[in-house]
DNA sequence: TGTTTTTAGTGTAATGTTGACACAATTTAA
DNA sequence: TTAAATTGTGTCAACATTACACTAAAAACA
């Protein structure tokens, strides 16, 4: 069946791009090919559609084969379609944006295929457009860690405040008030007190928290407001 | 040249939502296929990507097909790609967002292509997934709308605060105090006083502005308040 | 044991923003 | 000239945000 006789057939790309939060950086997760074309290059992890395979299927075996999970955090981000941007044949490619909790990954899938964490400071040069797909994302991350509750699938199932204010001044790459960040941040209600406390600290031990899974749902796609005021930039 | 043997080629197609605002509502321009597939059937605006054609550019040629306009409004939305969507072939379906003027079409272009303005209420059943898009598009104008000057891509060159304002009351389908409205609009420093009065009016002619083109791209990305409660929803 | 250092947790007053509301001015048509 | 419709602006109360200071807990070390 050929309804479309004059149409191109071309290959259809997903690339991903995996953050993640070490409780002091925000991170990339990067491989280093170790194939052809360009082996021995930095680029992000990607793959092509399968002929009979849905579009976000095909993130997800992606985002599997790298990490060993399956419920990450993904958005489609943007489709690049540039006709020059891959040299080696024509090739749209499909970007997904993925956060994940740096800890649960499955480090043996991530060495097998030569992958590494890397702070968004210490990023190489990588192949094709791909860095223009990773400046979009971190514009992406700041945008909508702003509006909606996302910055949660960076953390551990239990965390802390000051763990997320670290988390946001490493977004936003800003210094923000403690108090002011607190009251912001529990006036949502998206914060149950496990009762426990953090046994990391070497110092007054922080209360854990955990996102409350039913307020969460309902209210993701209301608006928050932790714009800082350096994306406000009037 | 074929770097990557084992993977499939597929139908990239592009399909455009694009919005007008006739004063009074927002419609959508849809076509009434006059070709197969689904001849007679009402779908979005498309075509297929060409071997050798930037995908924005292919965006910008089907817009210019249909309306005869070069400079409109478009963001890349989403892309669609469920393996099922076309019965037809296995197509991908890269979705643009455009909005127009809707005085400044060419209805010469637009009635060739058996095409009309139609009230997002009223809209027909559409082919394929289409739907969807225009549903995940409304949402997109939704949000936007809020957050970004998008909307006055919507108006003629020279309009009201009551056009504005109307114009608002359409995307979210609320009544908005006007005296409040009037208030942040202005205080956003975005319209220039043209001088001129509306002449349409059978009443007090309002004040005709125009954009301060400069401060709208310096202020694109920065955020703006124009949400209603009714998107707040907590 | 108690003193120091570090980090967590909360309160408050000043300022800015938003929402609710009322009145005066302009235009056309009756 | 009066009525009807619509535009334009002012004010006050409620709410949200900012800037800032003190107390409490835990471990390290004298």
């Amino acid at each position: 069946m050929n309804n479309y006789p004059q149409a191109s057939r071309i290959l259809v790309a997903i690339d991903c791009i995996i953050f993640g939060f070490d409780g002091k950086d925000i991170k990339l997760l990067l491989i280093k090919r170790n194939f052809e074309p360009e082996k021995g290059k930095w680029s992000l992890m990607g793959g092509f559609l399968n002929a009979d395979e849905d579009l976000a299927d095909g993130a997800v075996r992606i985002l599997y084969n790298l990490t060993g999970l399956k419920n990450i955090y993904v958005e489609q981000l943007e489709t690049f379609g540039k006709a020059d941007r891959d040299p080696g044949e024509r090739t749209v490619s499909v970007v997904f944006f993925a956060l994940i909790k740096i800890d649960d990954h499955d480090s043996e899938a991530v060495k097998s295929h030569n992958a590494s964490w890397i702070t968004l400071d210490a990023r190489p040069k990588l192949i094709f457009d791909h860095e223009k797909m990773v400046t979009r994302a971190i514009e992406h991350l700041k945008y909508n860690a702003a509006l909606h509750p996302i910055g949660f699938e960076l953390l551990p199932e239990r965390f802390t405040i000051p763990q997320l204010q670290k988390l946001y001044e490493a977004i936003y790459n800003i210094p923000i008030d403690r108090r002011n960040f607190s009251r912001k941040l529990l006036s949502t209600g998206l914060l149950i007190d496990t009762g426990q406390k953090n046994n990391n600290s070497a110092t007054k031990k922080a209360t854990l928290y955990k996102l409350d899974a039913e307020r969460y749902k309902t209210k993701f796609h209301s608006f928050w407001n932790f714009m800082p005021d350096s994306m406000k930039s009037n």
